[in-house]
Parts: C-alpha cells; sequence; structure tokens
DNA sequence: TCTGGGGTCCTAGGACCC
DNA sequence: TCTGGGGTCCTAGGACCC
C-alpha cells in the first residue's frame, strides 16, 4: 500500500454555512464580511458562488463589492461562533474515517494522511462523511505530499476530486504562473519574473544558485523545489499550539489625539494578554502595528526581560511602544500582538515555509 | 475603488561576545 | 595602520496564507 496526502477544503465555507442555516437564502449571491453593513470599512470573507458570478472575491472591500452587487444581494455580518462549531462538526466526521491522521490547517481546510491503493474511494468517502454529518460539500486534491495535494484541490472545485503527483506535475503545472504555486503571492512572483522565470517549468530548471542569492538559503531552494512540486508529505496529528496571539482594529473614523491611541492600545493589548492567558503561557514579547491613515503600516516590538503573566506589564510595554509613533498622523488601524514562550517539547515536526497556519 | 483580522515564518543587519 | 571570524540575540520589516 502507498501514501497518500488528501487536501480537504470546504467549498464557499462560510456562506454555505450561513445558507444551511437560513435556507431561503440557497441560489441567492450571499456576501459574508465585516459587520455586515457595505457601507463600513471591512473586506468580503467569502462570497457564493452566485455572488463570485458578478465579480466578487474574498479580499474585496464591501464597498467595492456593493457596487458590483445585483440588487438581490444580501450581506451578512461575520459570525465566528457559527464557523467554529460547523468547522468542528466537518473534522470530527473527517477524524472518524478509518485509518486515517488528521492535522487541521485551518478553518475550513485540513489534510488527511492515508496508507491505500485506492486514495480516490477515500476522497469520496471523505466527501461523504462530511456532507452527512453537516450538510456542506467539499473538493478534495489526493497528492503524493502536501504540496501537491494542495494544489489538487484548486482543480477539483467544486464539490470534486482531483489528483497531482509526480507524474502529472508537468503536464498540469508545467506552464502555468509561478503565481499558481501555494505560497508564491505577487511580490515573489514579480522578483522571479525579474530573473526570466515565469513559469512553474521555468521555476524548476532555475539555478539553485540563483533562487538562493535571490531569496536566501531556506526560501531560495524551496522555491526551486516548489517548481517540481516538492515539498513535505508527512501528516501531523499533534495538537496545534499557537506561537502568538494578536488583536486589531480598523476604526470607522481616524484616531487624531494621543488619548485615543491609548486608551486604544490598552484594550488590544489586554486582549491579547488574555489570550495567551487562556492558553496557559507567559508572554516573551510584544509588538504594537499602526496604520497611517491612508495606508501606510509600520510595526514596533519589544522583547521582555523575561517571560512575564503579569497583564500589566504587557500593557505598559504596549503603551511604550505606542509612545513612540507618529503624533502628527491619523491612526487608521491599531493591532497589538503577544508572542509566548515555546512550550516543553513543543511542535517539532517538518513545516513547509508557507506563512500562515500550516 | 479601496483596501479586515487572525496568524506563521524568513531575512537582513546591527549589537555583542569570545 | 589595520582591524579575523563565528555565533547568538534582537529589531524591523517583508511576504504569504486563510
Amino acid at each position: 500500500m502507498a501514501s497518500w496526502v488528501l487536501h480537504v477544503d470546504m467549498d464557499q465555507f462560510i456562506a454555505a454555512v450561513e445558507v444551511l442555516r437560513r435556507p431561503e437564502l440557497a441560489g441567492v449571491p450571499v456576501i459574508v464580511g465585516g459587520r455586515g453593513d457595505p457601507t463600513e470599512r471591512a473586506v468580503v470573507s467569502t462570497a457564493s458562488y452566485e455572488a463570485r458570478a458578478f465579480g466578487i472575491g474574498s479580499g474585496m472591500p464591501l464597498k467595492v463589492a456593493a457596487r458590483k452587487a445585483p440588487e438581490d444581494a444580501v450581506f451578512l455580518p461575520v459570525d465566528h461562533a457559527a464557523y467554529e462549531s460547523a468547522s468542528a462538526e466537518v473534522m470530527s466526521a473527517l477524524r472518524a474515517l478509518p485509518g486515517v491522521v488528521l492535522e487541521i490547517i485551518g478553518w475550513d481546510e485540513c489534510f488527511l494522511g492515508v496508507e491505500t491503493d485506492d486514495p480516490d474511494a477515500v476522497a469520496r468517502a471523505a466527501q461523504v462523511a462530511v456532507l452527512d454529518a453537516t450538510g456542506l460539500h467539499c473538493s478534495v486534491g489526493i497528492g503524493d505530499n502536501k504540496v501537491r495535494a494542495k494544489i489538487a484541490t484548486g482543480f477539483g472545485k467544486p464539490r470534486g476530486v482531483f489528483r497531482l503527483t509526480e507524474e502529472n506535475w508537468f503536464a498540469v503545472m508545467g506552464d502555468r504562473s509561478t503565481r499558481d504555486l501555494w505560497g508564491v503571492g505577487p511580490k515573489v512572483q514579480k522578483r522571479l519574473a525579474a530573473h526570466g522565470i515565469a513559469t512553474v517549468r521555468e521555476l524548476a530548471d532555475a539555478d539553485r544558485e540563483l533562487l538562493t542569492a535571490e531569496f536566501g538559503p531556506r526560501m531560495g531552494v524551496w522555491y526551486h523545489g516548489l517548481g517540481s512540486g516538492v515539498g513535505p508529505a508527512t501528516v501531523d496529528d499533534a495538537p496545534w499550539v499557537a506561537r502568538s496571539h494578536s488583536r486589531e482594529t480598523t476604526f470607522a473614523h481616524n484616531l487624531t489625539t494621543s488619548e485615543q491611541v491609548e486608551a486604544a492600545l490598552s484594550e488590544l493589548a489586554g486582549h491579547a494578554f488574555d489570550d495567551c492567558a487562556a492558553d496557559g503561557r507567559p508572554v516573551v514579547r510584544v509588538h504594537v502595528k499602526v496604520r497611517y491613515a491612508p495606508f501606510e503600516t509600520r510595526t514596533f516590538g519589544r522583547t521582555l526581560s523575561r517571560p512575564t503573566t503579569d497583564r500589566g506589564e504587557v500593557i505598559e510595554t504596549a503603551l511604550a511602544l505606542g509612545a513612540t509613533l507618529d503624533r502628527q498622523r491619523e491612526v487608521r488601524l491599531l493591532g497589538v500582538r503577544a508572542e509566548m514562550s515555546v512550550p516543553e517539547g513543543g511542535a517539532a515536526t517538518e513545516r513547509t515555509p508557507v506563512r500562515g497556519r500550516i
């Protein structure tokens, strides 16, 4: 029997959860984001397929989405609790599949590791299990490692299954843009293009020395392998260990006084600390992030002289960092991040350097 | 046209130590 | 006058993902 990695990804997860509890929304363009008010500063979390047909997608400002949306479109507020509970049902249905190792990588997606000679059957079984348990549909990518499984899922959407392995990698991906690779965003795409590397095949054929000179020893090697679809294949079911917690807020009206900034920092730092405290681990470092109007972001950090469980100390540190902000400029967004100490024997498994939760 | 909030990991460069 | 090399820690910033 061979080892396979399956990537399970829910179809339009957030919009689907909303439709599930409000069946009258079936077939309607549904746009979930912010507080559901398209006149506010917020972006689209998920748009239903009906809404996507109008060019509305994740990350788009709600104001822009409102302009594109038809009259019968429905804007809904984000309801984290509802998605978390739906997510838990999905994961528990998948975990119950025989012989699988489950690694959760987000609200609406996970990897399954399985030993089988018929991965398609496992993929179909996963889809049935999720649908039976929750009424929600998903797509499944099958791969010989995490990178190929993850990319395969996109070809299976919606409600489908797609297999991507060493055998068909170049046939499927070779002529596509490097941007289609997981972990290559607009900046990296541009830097690669400056070296004449536009396609996946060109990345695979590129000189490794050139890539390490451009991106550093780790990322250079990672990108080079990515061109050939190389990646880790170990699925790890160890519980997730958060490295940090943050709270941030975008203000409907920009802040202009020190008093406003201090009040906001105290509150955010307190919440961030509380999230760390709930994990039972001390804070080792505090960051403050500020977005000046119109859109320039700065971050400041300070490492504490020793790990602390003192809420007041974390707040004081955030305020001290906040004191260095430019008082002449309006503040559009503030955030506080608290990094925690790493627990004994913390996650030591192979990780992909794809940023985000993986 | 207007750009959220929650995360993780990598890199460059300076400080500092031996 | 010329001033190593390696290692670690820290800061700041960058990039990406969901």
